[in-house]
Parts: C-alpha cells; structure tokens; sequence
DNA sequence: CAAATAGTGTCTTTCAGACATTATTCA
DNA sequence: TGAATAATGTCTGAAAGACACTATTTG
C-alpha cells in the first residue's frame, strides 16, 4: 500500500486542520527582556494571558499571517511591522493542545526595539497587550493559555543563542544605537555582565556588524562621555561567533 | 473588531488545509552526501523527484508522522527509526505550494548512517525510494516536485551549520566509528579538507562528544594501522563550536 | 621495505578575558 | 573636583592552524 501522499485530494474527506499563527514578539525596556502578551476575553483559558496569533486565512501564509496578525495587536503600521525581525520558530501540532479541535500553529519570533507603549495607542487588540517581563510571563504561577509557555520557554532560548551567531541583537535596538546599549541588550537577553572594552573590540572586529554614524553622539545616562552612534551594517551573520560567557563545557 | 481567535470553532467555517510532512533524510556514503528521494507515481509531478512525505493523520502529531512516514518509506523497523536523529527544519505554507488544494507542509530534517540498502528491502513505499547524491538532487535539472527543492536547500544548510555547534555529526555514524570516520562526515558535508592531528584535538577536547570504546580497533583502509572506536557521548552540544575553515568574514 | 592509515608533539598566530588608563561630560 | 560614562591600550593564557614526526598494519 502506498503512503498517504497518495490519497485523493478531496478537502472533505478527512478531519479539517485550523491552521495558525503564535508569535513571541520580544523587546527589550528597562533592562529586561519582556514578551507581548494578550489577555483572552473569551473560553478556553478566558482571562489567561496568550501570546497574540490568529487563523492563518485561506490565501495567505503563514508569515503574511503573522505579519497581519503582528500589525493588529501592536497597533503599528504595516509599513513599520514589515521592518521587523520575523522569522518562524517551529510549528507546535500536538493532537489536544487545543481542546476544541485540531489546530496546528506555526510560532514565529519576532524582535522590536523598544516601541513607545504599543499596547495603548492603536485600535485592534492592541489595547488587551501588555509587555511582560520574560521572567514573570514564564512562571509557573502565570499559566499561560494552551501550550504557550511551551512555545515561549522555546523562543526565548532560541532568541539567545542566535544572539551568539547572527547580528540580530541590533533587532532590539533603535535606527541608531549606542554600543553600550548594543551591549545591555546581550546583557538582558542572557542575564550576564560583558567586560566593556572586549566587548567593543569584538564588535568593531566583525566586519558589516555595526556602522559608524558620522560625527553622530548622544548623551546617555544624563552624564558622562556621549556615546557615538552605530546604525546595523550588512552583515546578518557572526564569524566567529560571540559566545556567551560560562556556557560551561557541554557535559 | 478582535482578532481570528474570536472566532467561532466550527470545523467547516472556512476552508479547510491539509496538513502533511515532508522529509529530508540525508545519510553519507561513498564520500558524498546523499538525500532520500522518492520517485512520484501520480500527477501532479508524476514521474518526478519528490522528497517523502504524507499526510499528518489525526490523532497524530507532526512529529510521530514524520517518524511513521520514515519507516514507511525507509523500511526500516519501528524500533531503529524510534532511535534516528529527526527534527523540525520548518513550515512550509505558501497558498499556491501545492496546484490541488492548500497544503501546509512541516519540513523534517533526519539524519541516518549509510544503512546496507534500505530502498531494496521492505514493502512500503520502500521500492520507489532512492538514495541521490545532493549535488545531483538539487541541480536546476532534477526539478524536485513542488517547493522541495527550496525545502532540500534550506536542509542541506541547517545540517552543515548544526555540525558547527552540536555534536550531531555522529548520527551519520554506525554505532561504533572511528576518529576517521567521523572526521569525513564533516568533510563530506562542508566539502573541505580538515587538518587530521588538529580535528582529533577539538573532537577529544570537548568532553562528551565521543567516549572511546575500550579496547576495541578497527582497519579501515586494509592498509595501516587499526583505529581506535569511539560511541557517541552524552553531549548534544560543542562548546565552543568547531568551525567551518574560510567561512570568510560576513560582508 | 613501501604504502597506507592512525596517532603524537610542537611551534606560531590569533583571539578572548582581565584590567589599567585616558577622555569627556554634568553637577 | 568628583561621579559617571565612553573609549583605548596592554598583558596573559587558551585555542586554532600548520606541519613535522612516530606507530602499526598489509603486501
């Protein structure tokens, strides 16, 4: 008997999959990294906070759809959601891990700089987000909907180690950004303490990381130097990369 | 007006996707890296390379489809393809992928040892199976079926980086290898040539990677010395990570 | 012995970590 | 001036690359 590829494709003929869209939508503010959350207005899990998402619609993919989806519950426009970092982190299929019928959701990550308050402006389901500290959304105590903190506990892991081989860190930051603030945000996302000077080094060291803006300076804690300004270079990749410290040996 | 999520669960309410899984397996013989490839038996793409796959069933996850999809088309018992190396690449949703209907594939990526014939045995979907050269497999004149060129590729990347930071190298091993062996795995992958005394160093160096079976030696040319045996140890992860020589800076 | 493969030792360069020092700003 | 922040310089030890050399097997 040959394999189910082979199998008529009459939509009807077998239990229809709900297909869509989670996203972890990372930021980084007051020195620690939060994740936008959702508060759900209806059952199951009514009043639990989620992550946003939605149905993927029948002529869309899934990142169009979580493009859309990322646009309505920040309140930003399109133009400014399709500059964001997206990038799918894997699809979570589990038989019951929506109690109502077979859904599959494709999880995305995406990384925004430090927006000014998103969840109150705009109309859509913006005004039911709020950034919550990773720390606090990940909990035992927080409880998040459906299998959430499965799939954020996966976001936030990866989001760190791609900060060891890619040039996303500078996702989490302004058009123009300091290096000390390019530093906080490794600092944030990986919970250690980076010697300053090596730091610098290492970054100016990998060429198409960070561009020089020209004569640019901005003031950063009210005193001290004013720090020049960076905007991200080309490169979308870290050879070699920065790893972070003490991982410890792989045992 | 709120989100998809708000919308009511009937099944029927929109229409209905198949979800499916396709499967890049990749083994190493005969100094190249080849991909398992199934010859297609019905339109569209009849006659044509595709690489295997079929639909998640539903009580199934993606995850113990691909596995059962696996057997099915390797031949191989329950019980070793339990024990390969099989995890997500990523999903696949353009609308247009597949000409029937809407299909969202989740892509796999698994690795085997070079196994004595695995197309020739078993029933299944075995006897349509073989296993090509990547080279041959992803030039513009295989024309795979549907995206699975673009899925082969996205593959054949993910496998030579994750050799760079995980130990999965020696899931292309039999159970019991040779410093040599392994060593080629990641030369046949990479397409370089790496320097013996120095990959020996690294590997040895990075506790868990291989654990040296006592005692036991192997003559792998006919001529020369027997090597020594190593079991693959409890490590998954190198660090710091061995890299691919010339990578190049990032520009 | 020659050929072939496995394994060891060593030198040099590069790079990461630690940290001392200088520079520039505000109060 | 002192506190705070940015930027530079230097030393050291670990690791990577290059490569010479030894060891063990078959024919």
């Amino acid at each position: 008997m040959s394999g189910a590829r082979e199998v008529g494709y009459d939509p009807y003929a077998f239990e229809p999959f709900a297909v869509t869209v989670d996203l972890a939508v990372f930021t980084v503010r007051a020195g620690a990294l939060h994740v936008l959350l959702i508060r759900r207005g209806q059952e199951p899990y009514a009043g639990a906070w989620a992550l946003p998402g939605g149905f993927v619609l029948p002529r869309e993919s899934a990142e169009t759809a979580a493009r859309r989806e990322l646009a309505e519950e920040t309140g930003l426009s399109e133009a400014v959601v399709a500059a964001l970092h997206l990038e799918q982190l894997r699809t979570y299929s589990e038989p019951d891990r929506d109690p109502r019928m077979r859904v599959v959701s494709v999880a995305f990550t995406a990384l925004v700089p430090d927006l000014p308050e998103p969840a109150a402006e705009g109309g859509g389901d913006a005004d039911r987000a709020r950034w919550v500290p990773v720390g606090e959304a990940a909990a035992p105590g927080a409880a998040l909907a459906f299998d959430h903190a499965v799939i954020l506990a996966d976001a936030r892991e990866r989001v760190g180690a791609k900060l060891e081989y890619t040039c996303l860190a500078t996702a989490f930051c302004p058009p123009e950004f300091t290096l000390g603030e390019l530093q906080s945000v490794y600092e944030t996302v990986w919970d250690t303490v980076l010697d300053r000077p090596n730091f610098r080094r290492k970054v100016l060291a990998t060429p198409g990381f960070v561009e020089p803006v020209p004569g640019a300076a901005r003031l950063t804690g009210g005193r001290g130097k004013p720090a020049a300004l960076y905007r991200p270079g080309p490169a979308t990749t870290l050879h070699p990369p920065l790893l972070r410290p003490s991982e410890g040996p792989t045992a």
